[in-house]
DNA sequence: TTCTTTATGTGCGCTGGCGAACAGACAGGA
DNA sequence: TCCTGTCTGTTCGCCAGCGCACATAAAGAA
């Protein structure tokens, strides 16, 4: 079932009675690739919860240049400062990896979230796990080279995925860490021949993992293991 | 007074139920440069609540190298991972201006979250704040030249103090950037060329804060409204 | 097929920041 | 007073990534 709002972890932790309550008010939608969530400072009316799709956050500056600040997949949400309050955030949620996701809107979120007890505690773990990956984006910026970055961006994206392909083009993907075309295709070019990945024309196809996390830096791991300490996880699907 | 609780803005914020209850439960505490107050990891046991004192939120790598990731001052606490759940995270906090905070049993902070209420809301809406500084420090990583990147630390430093000068060795300021002592001469020496600051040996004074404003980059600007936007303005000391 | 668009490959000069090594310069203790 | 440790200034070679300008090359439309 492609539209199984159940393939969200989120959703998947919610308890029965939880759930119950939950479910008439789940949204099914479809999410194109490059469709914008939310645009900086515009007052949000939905959460979203991904099932197959990846949403990248993002932050684009005056001057048009961007960069991705953390990415949402099937362990998470969009719009947590919903919640936290404020409404809105400067930055940009745009989808990177068409699919499917569930949402809620604005209101029925606060209200569940209002009532405190489990739910909150999960949001506000799940929360807490994206800060941690803001943080190490912090440092991944700061510190590694561009091919590192390439590779944990591709982990972070692949973790989130079904299959190990990835429809996406260079240009994209230099958006997203913020760095030149050009960049990417050099960094691309250098896994491919170290023979980690195959690509051609926006479609990267993942050959060996283990490869790629042996060439990234500390970074994914120390984010993998912050979400898998603090998140539901999710076995099956 | 130099121990006032009240010159945080969040335990400002309390109302007076809430604040009659917190009261008894804050312990004053110095804080000395370079002190850590949490290491990467460890159990938290306080939340801290900086009055006169600055503190910076870092990660530090395999290799040594470090990046900061936020900071945090009168305006806030450190540790929020305790009330995000989790109650720890990777990174360290240490003080980078020394003075004055106030403490909260781990415990006793985590009660006061879960009672709900103004004081939960209060705390996320910090939080929400927090992740805007940490996002734009992504940003600013990626994309800024250090001279932007020193007046802008510069700037976060400053409306956390009283006062214009900064007790801080160009090394440890180099520590917290993540980025070479040198460069902090150079970036500090043209800074001092241009009339903004004057420094000696440890004490940074700054001369020209609209210049320093001018010459550094959006980030600031961004932060500096988001926190005007989500928390307690405190107007008088 | 042919034409057009989109995606990728490549080369070149430039620059910001790195690493390392070293030279003052000031402060505070003995 | 000298002396030692700390802080700051400066230099030099190096390289990753940038900006720019093109050269393919694959996919799709006509």
């Amino acid at each position: 079932m492609t539209n199984d709002p159940r393939k969200n972890h989120l959703l998947a932790a919610l308890a029965g009675q939880e759930w119950k309550r939950w479910q008439p008010l789940l949204e099914h939608v479809e999410m194109p690739l490059g469709y914008v969530l939310y645009e900086s400072g515009k007052t949000l009316n939905h959460v979203y919860f991904p099932t197959t799709s990846i949403v990248s956050l993002l932050y684009v500056m005056e001057n048009g240049a961007s960069a991705e600040i953390a990415v949402v997949g099937k362990e998470g949400l969009v719009a947590v400062s919903l919640f936290m309050g404020g409404g809105s955030m400067p930055g940009r949620a745009v989808v990177q990896s068409a699919g499917h996701a569930f949402r809620l809107k604005s209101k029925d979120m606060k209200d569940e979230f209002d009532r405190g007890g489990p739910v909150l505690h999960l949001l506000l773990r799940y929360t807490q796990a994206l800060i941690t990956q803001m943080s190490q984006t912090a440092v991944c910026n700061r510190h590694h080279s561009l091919d590192q970055q390439l590779c944990r961006w591709l982990l972070l994206s692949l973790d989130r995925l079904e299959g190990t392909e990835l429809i996406m083009t260079q240009e994209l993907i230099a958006n997203m860490l913020g760095v030149r075309r050009e960049g990417v295709t050099e960094g691309a070019a250098n896994l491919q021949r170290a023979g980690l990945i195959s690509y051609s024309r926006g479609r990267i196809k993942v050959l060996n993992r283990p490869g790629l996390e042996k060439r990234t830096c500390e970074c994914y791991a120390v984010v993998r293991k912050e979400y898998d300490r603090l998140l539901p996880n999710k076995k099956a699907t």
